[in-house]
DNA sequence: CATAAGGCTTAACGTAACGTGAAGGTCAAC
DNA sequence: GTTGACCTTCACGTTACGTTAAGCCTTATG
């Protein structure tokens, strides 16, 4: 049987562009040319074309499988051996980004279909995985298990309405900090309204408030990327003078 | 903070020319310009770069990406849906072609290490395998699951000296049957000679023999790929030619 | 026999996401 | 003032083809 181009394409599927390409490339030369030109491939090319198209199923590149066909002695076993680990890396890691964008599809359809309610239980949830996950360590360490358990369970325990308060505290606090912030001085009576504003902020959810927490806090905001990046994001530098301002405010 | 081309580049792990890329399509702009021409990224650009590689990640293009940053109205979660169904389908299909390498590699290794004896358990092994993923439902249906047991056990039960018949008897009915092909007659002796081959061809494995369902059986390798393939490799157009034989012989 | 439809050819540009020089300006340090 | 490390803008290379474009060949039909 001989097929020309487009009855090969037809045959094995794919376009007839990619037998030119093949042929351009080495790949897949015709058994000859037509007297008007026309490439005519016979039955040898079609079996050859069938081995080309399972490697590139195993997404081998057609260098190698120009290499794999030319070459009887190629070490085919552990050239497939070492694909089939890639591919299973690959695969892998593929289940691994499923479930990431899974994961972030929940999170973005949270955000739009749940109800105030429902939004506000995730929300305290992952407020406290979040903060158990990354200072949890940190903070057991410093102040103790019994600091960092009560402040979870008074956070847990906040009503909807505390919560909302704790909110506007906050955001209250930002405001006066910015102003602070402004007239450049730890000092200044804007920069420690702000300071007196984070405590109230913190005794929503601190079981008891000290000054030496307060500043520890302070050193862990400028140390700790995620708080640096939180404050900074309302105000450049913010997190540096904060910490500087509740030095001044805790006398140390 | 600020930084510079290579200074956000040691920062985030991309390459410089990444970040000019990505400037230039309007995906990530430089905060600024120095006097000199300098790109200068602050801290919203840092931020901006994290969410561009958290996408990057789940493989989204960066057309899209420049969409879901530039555009808050843009339906996120319907473009990640759309995204994780692409993920899955590309999944299902790795797992496809891993097996199929490895299946590869057992028959090459098969090829090069394995006794006579374990080519031909191997072989008969996996004959079995994939008639029964891929037939055996429909034989099952159509037959009642007895005649598909006892075929299997038939052939499990095959000693190496049968088989090796088997394979000349499947040898000598594709000869006639492309000589009875090239009669063009389905109703000629030559094809009625090779339906008798592989009548005698399927009895190796049958239970018992039917017409009925040898005309069935016929059906199934026009209707069913796989068969067309093999018997179309062999002579183009046989599978159709073969099943009208049958229809002959079976006074159907 | 002319013409139209469809298949064939080569040539050459387009794609995605950068890598890799080349040619030349800038900056901090010695 | 001169290295050396950075920065800039071109601009071509990469992979495996898709997509016109211009023009020749073959076959069917009026």
């Amino acid at each position: 049987m001989e097929y020309t181009v487009q009855q090969l394409a037809k045959l094995s599927g794919v376009s007839g562009r990619t037998l030119r390409y093949y042929d351009e490339i080495g790949l897949l030369k015709p058994a000859r040319l037509s007297s008007s030109g026309y490439r005519i491939y016979g039955q040898k090319e079609v079996d050859l074309l069938q081995q080309i198209l399972f490697y590139r199923e195993l997404e081998v590149s057609l260098e190698e499988i120009t290499s794999i066909i030319h070459h009887p002695d190629f070490d085919l076993i552990s050239a497939l051996q070492q694909h089939v680990q890639k591919l299973q890396e690959k695969h892998a890691r593929l289940e691994q980004i499923i479930s990431t964008v899974q994961k972030t599809i929940e999170n973005k359809e949270g955000g739009t279909l749940m109800t105030d309610e429902e939004k506000f239980e995730g929300f305290k949830k992952k407020l406290i995985n979040e903060n158990e996950k990354k200072y949890g360590k940190e903070v057991r360490e410093q102040y103790g298990d019994e600091v960092v358990d009560d402040s979870n369970a008074k956070m847990m325990g906040l009503s909807e309405d505390d919560f909302k308060k704790m909110q506007e505290v906050e955001k209250e606090f930002l405001e006066e900090l910015k102003k602070g912030y402004e007239t450049g001085d730890p000092a200044s009576p804007e920069a420690q309204k702000a300071v007196e504003l984070h405590k109230k902020w913190l005794s929503f959810t601190w079981p008891q408030y000290s000054k030496e927490a307060h500043a520890g806090l302070g050193d862990m905001y400028v140390s700790d990327e995620r708080f640096t990046a939180y404050y900074d994001q309302h105000i450049e530098g913010g997190t540096r003078f904060l910490r500087d301002a509740i030095y001044v405010y805790a006398g140390k």
